[in-house]
DNA sequence: GAAAAATCTTGAACATCGTTCACAAAGTTT
DNA sequence: AAACTTTGTGAACGATGTTCAAGATTTTTC
């Protein structure tokens, strides 16, 4: 016989299930209550024994979205541990196109981690502000071999500024608002950028 | 005798002005059909005469704000045309920090512009659309500077690439969902990123 | 094992949205 | 002045997330 706990955790897995795949379709505003508890079965207001509110069913989403987009950008480090200053680069350029390639195939999921605001006046959980962070690490350390002599903390702000950067190429590149920019046309600003900021990095002595 | 026509344009940019103030004071979410139709002493339903519906209202305010921003890139541009190199890098910078201030100083009108996302089915009419190329063109000058040779619509895709690079860091920057990066230290962040470029550019021949 | 207590589930009800629409008011034309 | 057209009005509609009293279920107690 199961017990009421472990059939509860059963059923928020199944909600987080149907929330994933509801925004993943539809975005953000197809994730409907009413909808999910349909999905899986359940009374409307049974949502809420499994999830305080909406803001931490998406943030759990989102806690998975970044999780699979970590294992992305870990796969694309195949190599060993980059010594070289041209292995850096190569490995940075790499991250960069999987991470852009993660967004291009998790789309609304993807848009969620940076387009999702809390309710008035909910703060944000640590875990969910801890987690962002993994991501920078993949930057780190091959820019650690580009700028040896930097200080650690400069070098974190350096990851993090270069993440952005790319960031924000792929944000805009694969916004509808503006002129979509075609996949090969993307991949190219991307890879041109890195290679860019690489070529600065080791210039700068 | 004022005609009706004349009255209703007025209306609707009382309309415009109280959205755009609800937005810049609350946000986005604090944007209320009910609030507006009070602020500016009319029936709810008469909102839709001005206006077909409130996307089009953020479009409006949205579009008001990319021709702030617009000036305040401009004015960043004080000095004659760049010629050389290094004026041509220095303007891109005082833009790119022009652009950060803007975006600090106007936090919830700027992030309007790129987080909003029409109703589901709509589409975003051409003149908003056409109204962003405008940003590209405080980095197309310079970069033109920066790198002579390069065809035309391979420089408009640099400016493209270098103008999402900067929005990127301002956005992560600014995004309070992770740790708040300090006034100043964005600042750096984004001179040392431009520079980065500039000196990449310089080196690639 | 049955009764009692605690817990969970349910779906109707509530508060808010944007949006519509029949009707009244105002303006325009004949 | 009367007929017609346009415009303004706010109640009503359909969704939405969230709550809550009451019924169903599980757990505890003796």
């Amino acid at each position: 016989m199961t017990t009421t706990a472990a059939r509860r955790e059963r059923q928020r897995i199944q909600l987080i299930d149907a929330a994933e795949k509801a925004i993943a379709e539809k975005g953000l505003p197809g994730l409907k209550a009413r909808e999910l508890a349909q999905e899986i079965g359940c009374a409307l207001g049974a949502i809420y024994n499994l999830v305080a509110d909406m803001d931490e069913l998406v943030l759990r989403v989102g806690s998975r979205t970044l999780a699979r987009l970590d294992a992305a950008l870990s796969a694309a480090e195949n190599e060993a541990t980059p010594v070289s200053a041209r292995q850096a680069a190569d490995r940075l350029v790499a991250v960069a196109l999987a991470y852009c390639a993660f967004a291009r195939d998790n789309l609304q999921l993807w848009r969620v981690l940076f387009e999702h605001r809390m309710a008035e006046g909910a703060v944000v959980p640590d875990w969910a502000v801890s987690e962002q962070m993994t991501l920078f690490r993949h930057i780190l350390e091959p820019l650690s071999v580009l700028v040896p002599d930097r200080a650690e903390p400069e070098r974190m702000l350096m990851s993090r500024t270069l993440f952005s950067a790319v960031h924000g190429v792929v944000a805009i590149g694969l916004e509808e608002k503006l002129i979509a920019v075609p996949r090969r046309d993307l991949d190219r600003q991307i890879e041109g950028l890195v290679h860019l900021v690489c070529r600065g990095l080791a210039v700068s002595t």
